[in-house]
DNA sequence: GACGATTAGTTCTAACGCGAACTATCATCG
DNA sequence: CGATGATAGTTCGCGTTAGAACTAATCGTC
């Protein structure tokens, strides 16, 4: 009884600290910390978004957000205007150099992410996109369909740019 | 062209951070932090690692690592002992404390895992196994057969548990 | 046996990570 | 209107993260 569980775990684990170490390399030559690209990309093409969804986008919870848009404003980066509908709310926003990094560091890095892919048939591709999309749900039920189940969503890596990709 | 690659990436992410979260609340609720039960779940039967065999197994790297053993040790769960054969080595074993939690936390947190995994068929989780091991092996080649071949790892959650089923 | 190259751990810095407490602002309902 | 409750962001505490610089010890080689 070797708890064969244990084993994909230790996979899933293994698999994800590599993609995080593999794309964190290249995100940071490129002069920026992963939670700061994924804050970019989710921003690009956009004509803004509210704290609250740039947090649920790219999975950074917002007492964390706060910090990373802090350094992006001081970089001047992104922009945040206050909303007169609603005087709690945030409005985050590229500011033109921002856009302008987007648009190099975005292609980049999908390009970059890209090549991983190649060995991959279309159809393992896909069988493991069901199979982790399943287990994520059982881990997190509704997480993956009603993201309001969980109260505080944790952070991520690339989030951005697969969910724009999707 | 919508990058099919971009959404199973965001798949993987969500699936890790799922079990992230699931496993962390619990480990958390035990009292412990997801790296220190981790240590205390690589430690739990043996006697004893030196600082280097322990972070390779924990995928924690050797700067987070001294941290984790501080605290540890200062609820003294772990015990450093130096070695006399290799004077820059350190030797790291559970403490009479430590052991008693291990035999607590360790088998409580697998049951708790368990549970998550009734659906999936055998063979699934055979599939889901081997896709993620070769993912892994296409972002970090060779870390997943020579540890060596990365300079420094990243950190886990689990793996402790999950190299010990294996 | 001395010298350069490795290796084991520690220390340091900057940035996250989560949860919880806190402030300000809506929203609801009596 | 006024109390109650929910929501948006910020702030805070503690721990972790990677990476780089640093110390100490050992190894390889001549």
């Amino acid at each position: 009884m070797p708890e064969p569980f244990l084993h994909t775990l230790r996979h899933l684990v293994t698999c994800y600290q590599a993609f995080e170490a593999y794309s964190g390399a290249h995100i940071r030559e490129l002069g920026l910390t992963p939670p700061q690209f994924d804050v970019i990309a989710t921003l690009g093409n956009t004509d803004g978004l509210s704290c609250r969804e740039l947090g649920e986008r790219t999975l950074i919870t917002k007492g964390t957000l706060t910090g990373v848009l802090d350094r992006l404003e001081a970089r001047k980066l992104v922009r945040r205007e206050s909303v007169a509908e609603d005087r709690r709310s945030v409005f985050v926003r590229l500011t033109r150099a921002g856009e302008k990094l987007f648009d190099i560091v975005f292609p980049a890095h999908v390009a970059y992410l890209r090549g991983v892919f190649g060995e991959l048939a279309g159809d393992e591709l896909a069988t493991l996109d069901r199979l982790l999309a399943r287990m994520a749900r059982r881990f997190a039920p509704g997480a993956d369909d009603e993201p309001a189940a969980v109260a505080a969503t944790p952070k991520s890596r690339m989030i951005a740019a697969a969910r724009r990709g999707a």
